[in-house]
DNA sequence: TCATAATGCGGGTATATACCCGTATATAGT
DNA sequence: ACTATATACGGGTATATACCCGCATTATGA
């Protein structure tokens, strides 16, 4: 049933996509959160936590936890920098290599759910996700 | 900037969303996702945990945490019923009186955003979101 | 009836997320 | 140069969420 309250359909939506990408980029060892962040940190690096934070939009601290998860998988590493209230997290090999190798798979659930709704209407949502 | 994958997308308006909604809601004390809850309990209660996840979408241990969240708020109380295996969740008076007086409040919050977004646009999202 | 299977939970563990507070460092203004 | 302020984190705390495992209870079938 769907619901009449857009906050509730909006996280349901994200819930069960979420584990759609989830499942289709775990080959890789990654979820999907992770895999955007580690895109975030591959648009410039090395980016400070501030920083990543204003990019991924997300609180501070929560990208802060978020890293140092991803440093303890061996996938980006973290450091202080010229100023030293900085953290400059980079990526490390292992890192860019989960990159590659998620790519094609993100591209293949990302034609999977344009191809179920059409890519006008998959456009369109992004637009009204957007515009929220 | 706007995020290339519908998940990103997904994920980031209902962080957003979500918050418009907790603010919105706020005053009677409870958060949206606890809102949500306390209306799907109202749809039929008493309710077991198991029928309440599949009405919410949730995984049962979700359901099972959040609601003793909200028992320990004093809105709802959980017993054992007939069949001993099954929790029974009802609402409380307190919890009536959060959905009565939270129901203001939250027709203003959705109001607020067909406003912005444009009823036609709000309903298309809505169904958008449905199909996915 | 008695063993087996199914069902319903609770708890452990883990991630994602936010807010607030305290501390360390840098910057600015006098 | 020194103080006041601004900036950058880290950690505490809390919710939301999922998955898995084990235990208790019920239902099934031989």
């Amino acid at each position: 049933m769907m619901s009449q309250c857009y906050c509730t359909s909006l996280r349901n939506a994200a819930r069960r996509v979420t584990a759609l990408y989830d499942e289709a980029i775990a080959p890789v060892g990654v979820n999907i959160a992770q895999f955007a962040l580690l895109r975030s940190i591959a648009r410039g690096e090395p980016v400070a936590l501030t920083e990543l934070a204003k990019r991924t939009d997300l609180d501070r601290s929560t990208v802060g936890r978020n890293i140092r998860v991803l440093e303890q998988m061996g996938l980006v590493a973290m450091s202080r920098g010229k100023d030293q209230r900085e953290v400059s997290v980079s990526l490390l090999d292992r890192g860019r290599r989960t990159l590659d190798e998620g790519a094609p798979l993100w591209d293949a659930v990302q034609a999977r759910i344009e191809a179920r709704m059409g890519t006008a209407a998959a456009h369109a949502l992004r637009a009204a996700l957007h515009n929220l």
